[in-house]
DNA sequence: ATGCACCCTGACATCATGGCAAAGTCAAGG
DNA sequence: CCTTGACTTTGCCATGATGTCAGGGTGCAT
């Protein structure tokens, strides 16, 4: 199958599977005479798993690691586990600092009365030094 | 004052000061005789402003508004309760696309017995097709 | 005057992705 | 057989926010 087809088939752009094979995250294809790529269900399988890897968040280098144990039918699942639960970490972290954003800018524009008085309470919090001001939203 | 004081006294950068000049962020402060750039504490003072705009996670467009509501003195504040807003609910989106990424992946996680034997649902699950294998966990 | 810490510019890297352009290929229909 | 339109190829540029390195100039204290 082509390119496109895959591209199609696995939900990885066109764009993204050459990046991946570049990268050498997925094995260079055969070619046709044409110098056309040519996949077949086992690179199919392959983007697929990368596609679903993607969605939930892992970098490319992780999923590299993960299509490895996958390879690899020995591997202990203990391996695999160990990164997904640092993943999760991860993405705890993340969520974490977005929250305690959201938190901070929630109580500002709660104090802002939004109205068409030019007196703000959010631009005069963000004027102020970070160690003055409002220790509690930190 | 030089860019390395204002960098130390702001929390940015001297790389993203330097960034945000040729960005058009920040004007162009004067310079010494020498090249070297010339801030005074007006500059420090937006610079405090990016940088607290920065940790709320604004973007580089939202800072640049927010500096020209700062500037302009008869805005009105629903104009600045508004960008806020508005970046509330973007982080919020950010923060339920990385929620439900990890309840997949800890739903991966917690059946995976993650000993040494190979048998593992994460790499089974990834290796499926996303319309197929387990629709709770979408 | 010598050395060290600082500053200048510019360039390249990240990470995952999009877009564009010029050129070749394929398949179907006239 | 030739045209047309859809597809593919490569390569380069761009994003956003930041880091790093290199090569060269500056300023100050000893």
């Amino acid at each position: 199958m082509t390119i496109g087809q895959a591209s199609a088939r696995s939900g990885v752009s066109q764009r993204m599977i050459r990046h991946y094979e570049r990268i050498g995250l997925i094995p260079p294809p055969l070619r046709r005479d044409s110098g056309y790529r040519n996949y077949d269900e086992r690179d199919l399988h392959r983007l697929r798993f990368i596609a679903n890897a993607r969605d939930l968040g892992f970098s490319v280098a992780e999923i590299g690691t993960l299509l490895d144990l996958w390879a690899n039918r020995g591997r202990a699942s203990a391996e695999v586990k160990g990164l997904a639960l640092d993943h999760i970490k991860a993405l705890d972290d993340k969520i974490g600092k977005l929250q305690a954003m959201r938190a901070t800018l929630n109580n500002l524009a709660a104090r802002c009365h939004g109205d068409e008085r030019p007196d703000c309470p959010i631009l005069n919090e963000l004027a102020e030094c970070p160690s003055s001001g409002d220790p509690a939203s930190r």
